[in-house]
DNA sequence: TGTACATCAGTGAACGCGCGTTCACTGATGTAC
DNA sequence: TGTACATCAGTGAACGCGCGTTCACTGATGTAC
């Protein structure tokens, strides 16, 4: 098979790595026009192919969409996991953690985006940020919201006395997501004397984790 | 001008209280659908019109979103304001401007989903949550972020040393927006040991307000 | 009280559009011999 | 190395649909006299 190399690549009648760039191309319209304007027309227009081709790799819109979701969830868990695996202290580690979960929804909000936007009224839908770890390519991948709990564990070891630190943890996560979410929709009041996301959220982290390790009052 | 009173009311050719009535509409398919699941035509045909005479009234579909998100500031400012100068202590009144706040997310999902979803990337749009008080009726209506501010500075009198109490606002929201979100997406983890999102939120302002008061760390 | 009339909130038909999806097909690729 | 063939990733035309919006119109309402 050969490989694609770009956009002006493509010389014959198949594409080469085209579920690839479909997914990057969903990606990239969702970042820029949101789930509900992201179209597969565009997508496949984008790469350069017809709208049909892209069943031959997905069984429609939703699995695509669904597909970079994952994607996301398995992108940040990395991250995550790479900030907590990262040099220097246990605290400079989970402060890390949390610069790199804004710089993630910064950077790819069209992963964000397929994550965390709110579904059409199903069931109760579980999160693969917090579920049970999904298995990569046969290792056994951590979930993000298992790095955050472990990144908790070792930035304190003194422990957590009357407080479970999944609870903690819940709280980071609201915080940054949150954070995330308002600054993404430009709504984030700014201003001289208003400090920037990353301080929000490494303040507001600190606040949390204090707070839990003098026990609820 | 008659006045409606109901679905099966309708007897003429005029309907007497069209507009409020596509706003109800349409909140609730935002509630339901999403902002991008929610049609005009749909919202027309609930109300038992045709789509054109939506014209009559707004721009088109997204001035009624935009009235829709308008009227949802209002109303989440008015519960704020009430909880603000309900009865009790003034620990009491916060905490219960914070539930006003959650509840007003779980029970108003269409307001709330017209007021935050992400806009497609236009530029930086201000939010009506914290900018300059809005005009409502005649009397100066405070925003919802001044409440807050407010709030804080009658909750705890002592003050605020080091620390800009709008910085605390920004925190305390930003965490409520993320718990009212991730709940909203059916992605907070439930289960036993975890608390609900009304004692998620409580907790964690509590800690964060506490951790401001002893300054910046 | 009755009538003429201006106003304007509705109708209903039509529009152009772009969507997601299907289908029979075609032609490039890689393999077996 | 050359040829026949199976595979399957693409094409391109077509589909039914429902969307937001427009337009000339109509008929109910309220008012002036």
């Amino acid at each position: 098979m050969r490989h694609w190399r770009g956009p002006s690549d493509r010389q014959g009648y198949h594409h080469g790595n085209l579920k690839e760039a479909l997914i990057e191309a969903a990606q990239r319209f969702i970042a820029e026009r949101g789930i509900g304007g992201f179209t597969l027309a565009d997508a496949a227009k984008l790469v350069g192919v017809t709208p049909a081709a892209l069943y031959r790799h997905f069984r429609g819109r939703e699995a695509l969409v669904a597909e970079v979701a994952f994607r996301g969830y398995d992108e940040l868990a990395k991250r995550l996991g790479r900030a907590l695996q990262s040099e220097g202290t246990a605290l400079e580690r989970f402060t890390r953690m949390g610069e790199a979960y804004l710089a993630f929804a910064e950077q790819e909000p069209g992963f964000y985006a397929a994550m965390f936007s709110a579904k059409p009224a199903e069931s109760e839908s579980c999160s693969p940020f917090w579920a049970k770890a999904v298995e990569s390519g046969g290792k056994p991948a951590g979930n993000a919201f298992d790095f955050l709990v472990k990144a908790l564990a070792d930035t304190f070891p003194e422990g957590f006395q009357t407080v479970d630190a999944r609870f903690i943890a819940v709280e980071v996560w609201a915080l940054s997501h949150g954070i995330a979410t308002l600054d993404a929709a430009g709504q984030l009041p700014k201003g001289p004397g208003l400090p920037d996301k990353y301080e929000l959220l490494r303040a507001g982290v600190l606040a949390l984790v204090h707070g839990a390790l003098k026990g609820k009052s």
